[in-house]
DNA sequence: CTTTAAGGTCTACGGCGTTGGCATAAGGAT
DNA sequence: ATCCTTATGCCAACGCCGTAGACCTTAAAG
């Protein structure tokens, strides 16, 4: 790489672009976010990036180590939403639940961002404060550290799994406008008894549940289950 | 679209390329397979599939109408690979749970190709026999219809959305080799325990757990859940 | 054996990510 | 106030990419 690139605390000179704007990581990430929604995943290209920010592309790499250095902070910038967007209340399963439902929707407000970012693990700080949210709030609960750790991977997984899957049906379904939307109503419910009577016999039932996500349910089967493995242990080593 | 994309069964000329081999939709889907895992993600593109057929680039285009049908394509063998390594023993929960798990390793074996389709839903022959057969499974087992429906949606979609994840995670782990490999026992074990307590204390478990899929415990958490709803809608309504 | 059109090939377009070299002005030093 | 350094924005270029349209060749239908 020729451009080092360098971090936002270490930039010291602000020169402005040719057309006036002072840029920032934080100016690029959101242009970039904004970018995504109107123009959709195959919008965001480097030139592009440039002239809605009145800059040359390659300005960009000065900031982020390539487009997936500027996807990874993307990625930063939704979970960062999410914590910010979420307030504890003490209660483990309460505030578990609704920091799950807070990540999930986070990157689902930018299908399009959420699809390139949310199955990369980054690191970065608002992510590891995540992550440590999640043990804590386990931890805190009673759970051993055995527990919680099995318990937090299968929750942030389970979290990010589904906002990739959601976002990518919600993208798709914002790019072909319903081309794909009316899938269920439409192939499925063509099928003959004859060939598949299980899907024909079920049909209508289909069409309404595969047009919302699944993740609500197993995030309650997943807190179910940790509950009852609480409450076991406890009746053990207490 | 310039080129009439004829479907498989009713192409009649079978003309042998220049460099003599003669194509078809199953070589091609198949070659691709075969360089997504030899060149990972970014190895698979028109040019260097129409080289690696001999044939020209422009040549695909007969077959699939366009990249995006052809990873499609790719998408319907994966899953159609999973129900063929499937057997069934007529108990419904042993059949869901070894389908889940040959579906997630169906798309792990191609981690590069998981990660371009596992997130699509096709309509395709091969998947719609996969949900005629989980509909059949839990609908022979005595669920009720909406029951047999809400555990059909969590089912495919927990078993898509971790196909997707972890082949995100493993397509990565084979490019960036070791780079990224080493995240959870080089960033999280070196965190400090005075901002970051509850990491620091589980730092030893998190590197253990966090390079295996949380897949095969959320799949069990579902099935025990779906189990506890059959026995208590049979004690109710029979 | 002729005809016809399927299907392989050629060429070209516009776009992409990324880089190395260059110019200029911001900010520290005096 | 002036100079100096160097961070940072700009330019031009490279080698890719997907894919459209015209063309050509040859398998098969009659």
């Amino acid at each position: 790489m020729p451009k080092k690139v360098v971090t936002e605390a270490e930039r010291r000179r602000r020169r402005p672009t040719r057309q006036g704007t002072v840029l920032s990581e934080r100016l690029i990430v959101q242009t970039a976010l904004r970018m995504l929604r109107e123009h959709g995943a195959a919008g965001l290209s480097a030139r592009r990036l440039g002239t809605a920010l009145g800059a040359d592309p390659s300005t960009v790499y000065r900031y982020f180590a390539g487009l997936d250095g500027l996807t990874r902070a993307i990625g930063e910038e939704l979970m960062g939403r999410a914590l910010d967007s979420w307030t504890a209340t003490g209660t483990w399963r309460t505030d578990l639940r609704s920091l799950g439902l807070a990540i999930h929707a986070s990157y689902l407000a930018h299908p399009q961002a959420a699809v390139l970012t949310a199955s990369r693990v980054t690191g970065r700080p608002r992510e590891i404060e995540v992550d440590e949210t999640i043990l804590g709030i386990l931890r805190d609960a009673g759970f051993t550290d055995t527990d919680a750790v099995g318990i937090y991977h299968a929750f942030i997984d389970l979290a990010l799994a589904f906002a990739a899957l959601d976002a990518g049906a919600l993208a798709i379904k914002d790019e072909v406008r319903e081309a794909d939307e009316h899938m269920w109503t439409s192939t499925y419910a063509h099928l003959p008894p004859t060939t598949h009577p299980h899907i024909a016999a079920t049909a209508h039932l289909l069409a309404d549940r595969m047009n919302h996500s699944a993740y609500p349910v197993l995030l309650d089967t997943l807190l179910n289950g940790a509950d009852a493995r609480l409450t076991s242990t406890r009746g053990q080593d207490v």
